[in-house]
DNA sequence: GCAACTGTCCTAGTGTTGTAGGACAGTAAT
DNA sequence: ATTACTGTCCTACAACACTAGGACAGTTGC
């Protein structure tokens, strides 16, 4: 696991750690039950606060990503989703929502969309596979 | 064009307002060449002051979603996308990739994901065609 | 020209957010 | 018990975001 933190990117730190340990968690960087550095060797590597760190796991934990036990460190959730079928749904559902309308503005129709989007399901797919066969 | 604010929603008022103007751009409640609400009235309607509406309005006009021609007025803009193909099919793939990552940790797989996609595209087609029928 | 409208710029106050350091609590091995 | 880890809470400060009011510039009709 190696993160790649952008200064200058405007994005605030914390949340790009929460990206990218999504991301791969979601493409098998990560495996359920592997734990996630520690926060001070990486707040040090990564030339930031623990806190800052700590800030992203935290968030991670309360969108049900990780979890932590105290005194013993930060793991990937076996079955992350604190939530029932119906709020799942609806977090999605803006989501989704969300992508449609930029894809209205950006005269994107629903073929080339759908294309889109089972493209990018396709290249996440390989990504798992990948890791994977690594393992 | 009517406008619902919420002011204890967290989210910022002109950022509502965004949302809102690109969703009605997107499902046809608000035309191409349409006139928007002027920002003093429209301010006075809400109850904030007129820099917040003409934050939105700025917003907006940088994302291509509306034009404003100095003394007249703010528009829709007709051929909305200042961007290149390029740039407009990138800025897509991050919101996609964002919702499958978030579908992965709901733990909604390949099928019942495009099944939402699919079921919210029928949505907005309908509100669309709904829009043009009152037209 | 004047009045009434359009959006814009400048400045300012307030609240929130992001990052940071010190002190503390739980766990594990020696 | 001591040491060396783990994460956590508290406080603080700087930067930024959001909202707001005054003064200004362009457009239109009288």
């Amino acid at each position: 696991m190696v993160f790649q933190i952008d200064f200058k990117a405007g994005k605030p730190v914390y949340l790009q750690l929460v990206d990218q340990i999504r991301y791969a968690a979601a493409t098998g960087g990560l495996k359920p039950g592997e734990p996630l550095p520690s926060i001070r060797p990486l707040a040090e590597e990564l030339r930031v606060n623990r806190n800052t760190i700590a800030k992203a796991y935290s968030e991670l934990e309360s969108q049900g990503v990780i979890e932590t036990l105290p005194g013993k460190g930060c793991f990937l959730k076996e079955n992350h989703s604190p939530f029932t079928r119906q709020v799942r749904q609806k977090l999605l559902v803006t989501e989704v929502d969300e992508a449609i309308v930029t894809a209205h503005h950006l005269q994107v129709d629903r073929v080339a969309f759908l294309e889109l989007v089972k493209e990018r399901l396709d290249f996440f797919e390989r990504k798992v596979a990948h890791k994977e066969n690594k393992a």
